[in-house]
DNA sequence: GGTCGAGTTCAAATTTTATTGAACTTTGCT
DNA sequence: AGCAAAGTTCAATAAAATTTGAACTCGACC
């Protein structure tokens, strides 16, 4: 009977309006586009699976948002996609298994990060060679070991997470 | 000898400059803004400890910038302010402790997150109780549950992850 | 009590990021 | 093959986040 969470909403129930807000809010903490969340929530409430074009009336996005969303999702391996209801379009319901969205995120959005990371302390490396004086030299190196051992253990947690927070 | 690592920079060495980029990404991926990274960055690699005005000038950022920056990584327990030096002025160094600076992350930017999480749980609760149709209720009152599983997971795992990350 | 330098605040400007929408490509049907 | 709906792409636009800078507060010193 009430509407209008934080924003005016189309034509969405408050059961769906408040769940989609609670996965932006979620999406935003983890750096990830606000329609992300609007797309996981909505399909995350929903008993039956919802076309693109679902997804773009109901929450009111563009075509193009719903595209990229729904790839970004794919790609963490938060959907499922469902054929057959109706031939042409693709139909797409939430995956459940906090295992595959954890292990999906790290793949995706963390993994990528320190591999770039890991290459940027290469090149530091060669740079700490070079300097001259022998005082700095060592101090920059202490300091390039220190994160090292740092960017070690944030390889190391991962799959610790991983398994932790898979069910 | 050289210069620029991606943009013009002020008077930095490449070592420095290199080390500010280092933690210019990391920061991103922690959704902290770049100025955050250049502070920690340059206070990371150097060898005293700096002032407010050290770190404007280096870095070539406003006052404004290295105040708010300077808060937060205060907030964090991200430094170690050193007294004595200069009479007038504070001076900053990098805390090099991972346990702190993990623990300072996740008291400061995760917990209040999953706090705010936890009350909108609470709300969708009581809309759930509402619902007029069985079939309806019953399915989102399944889907509460797992949110709230997720979300209990969430806080089981982040002192878990201090202690790992803690040496 | 007046002045000076350090540090803070916050509205405005800038920069970055996300969204839109129209043109395009792909797919599947007849 | 020809058509129509589904889905993608990306330059332009809108929205959000960050940075700036000028005005302010605070405290120490004379």
């Amino acid at each position: 009977m009430s509407e209008a969470v934080t924003d005016s909403n189309p034509g969405l129930t408050e059961m769906e309006s408040r769940t989609i807000s609670y996965f932006c809010d979620g999406v935003k903490v983890l750096g990830l586009p606000r329609s992300v969340g609007e797309i996981y929530g909505l399909l995350f409430v929903s008993r039956e699976p919802l076309s693109m074009a679902d997804l773009v009336e109901k929450l009111g996005i563009s075509k193009g948002s719903a595209s990229q969303g729904l790839r970004l999702l794919r790609a963490l391996g938060a959907l499922n996609e469902v054929k057959g209801i109706d031939e042409r379009r693709t139909y797409f319901k939430a995956n459940m298994s906090l295992k595959r969205l954890v292990g999906g995120f790290i793949r995706g959005q963390i993994r990528p990060h320190l591999r770039s990371g890991e290459e940027k302390l290469d090149q530091l490396h060669m740079i700490v060679e070079e300097v001259e004086d022998e005082e700095s030299r060592k101090f920059y190196q202490e300091r390039l070991d220190k994160l090292e051992r740092w960017s070690k253990r944030g390889q190391m947690v991962l799959p610790l997470l991983q398994r932790f927070l898979g069910e």
